[in-house]
DNA sequence: CGATGAATTGACCGATGTCAAGTGGCGTGG
DNA sequence: CCACGCCACTTGACATCGGTCAATTCATCG
């Protein structure tokens, strides 16, 4: 158990490629906290004091705006970190996470984590290739929303969710969570009207297999077509 | 001049608060550069390679779609940076930078950034830092869009834009920059017939006046009024 | 077996993008 | 100095995606 948590923290990409000794420094930094399922690990507006790596269990990254509307930022697995906002001074977080299962995290002081930094310079650069990938995915998923169609968007969440969540069973690729049609339509930018008719249509075509709070992949290739092409004639007659 | 430009460099957020010993080390790891107006200083999807600070001049930082949609992600002025992707091996820029005037930078090199943050550990604090607000800032934006009505986007797009090139004249605050309605479409992430309309309207009520490729702001509070409320229903009859 | 909450489905509607036509101002070149 | 033409902008008509609401069905759990 030790041996495990010590290669999910040399896996965390803020804190890969470094030495031994250093891992055990860091590592002796944090304190271990369990969340039980539905928790929120932190909440949106409070002071941001805190980093976390997810031992295990999942959660959700999320954010209210102020009418209401809720938003998933994105799912955490075991090994992914959040909370690199407390290396602010004087912040709040703009999101809350939440345990979806019970969960075991990591969990370092802002001002712990800048010392770190300031001691081993390559967390730093770790910690600025993890932001700058992040505001990668942000920006892209900001260009889907304005620009592709929410077919399209619901395709892509599902590949991404598939990447981070999937797990291979003999019926196909189940999304191993609690996935409500809600959820879904938070993740993607849209209505859980729309995920349910979109859900309906590609399990009438056999791409996907749905049940309550549930989605399997049948047919990736066919999901991975729909995500780029604008929209899937699907009868195969003439040209 | 030498001496403005170390103010510049001891402004930007990546390099505050440090020693003048140690911005002078900054400083000649850099080169200067000079781009005319109009010319694309990175290309999205060239290597990311630098880190650059504009010294004097404007830019804008844009992001062009598979389909060819185009989008502003945002505008640069003196003191600003971009490039911390460089930080990334072999990744490439996932946005273009264009030269709005004739400008000049200081130039990194990735690797040259990369020493210097080990070095000098403060730089890579300082520059996650950086990061973690611009990833506030996108997904502010990306909420917005997701919520908001394209009035409201473009009254908080103009205001942005005020903060940032606003210029105080005896008409009220000019946006100091050639800005068409296309541009600003693409900075809210709308069309430039919504804009027009928009601005149109707004210039009626006497918020705006508006040229070509201009916009001066008359009322600030009505605007940040606009922002904010789902809709100004505004005439002031009865309740 | 009933209740609770998830999911489906249909009808409706509204904001906003698309397209087409027209206007006007600024700069260039004759 | 004037006229032409380009380009930004305006404006109207129209289409449509997808959100909203309401009613119903379904499945899972106690």
């Amino acid at each position: 158990m030790s041996d495990s948590l010590a290669d999910l923290l040399a896996d965390n990409r803020v804190f890969q490629s470094l030495p031994e000794q250093v891992l055990q420094n860091v590592r002796a930094a944090a304190i271990v906290r369990r969340y039980p399922a539905d928790t929120l690990i932190v909440r949106q507006g409070d002071p941001a004091e805190t980093f976390q790596i997810i031992i295990c269990g999942r959660a959700k990254m999320l954010q209210v705006a102020p009418d209401g509307q809720q938003i998933v930022l994105r799912y955490i697995e075991p090994g992914r970190g959040f909370g690199l906002t407390s290396v602010l001074e004087e912040s709040d977080y703009t999101w809350s996470v939440q345990a979806i299962e019970g969960c075991l995290a990591l969990v370092w002081h802002g001002e712990t984590l800048i010392q770190l930094m300031e001691r081993y310079p390559r967390i730093g650069v770790n910690a600025v290739r993890v932001m700058v990938l992040r505001t990668q995915e942000d920006q892209q998923r900001y260009l889907e929303l304005l620009t592709k169609p929410v077919e399209q968007r619901v395709a892509r969440s599902l590949l991404r969710l598939t990447m981070n969540l999937g797990r291979e069973t003999d019926d196909g690729i189940l999304i191993d969570v609690r996935l409500s049609r809600e959820d879904l339509a938070e993740y993607s930018g849209t209505t859980l009207y729309s995920v349910s008719r979109v859900l309906r249509q590609w399990s009438v075509r056999g791409v996907v297999q749905t049940g309550r709070e549930q989605v399997v992949i049948r047919d990736l290739d066919q999901l991975r077509k729909i995500a780029e092409s604008p929209d899937s004639i699907c009868d195969p007659g003439s040209p």
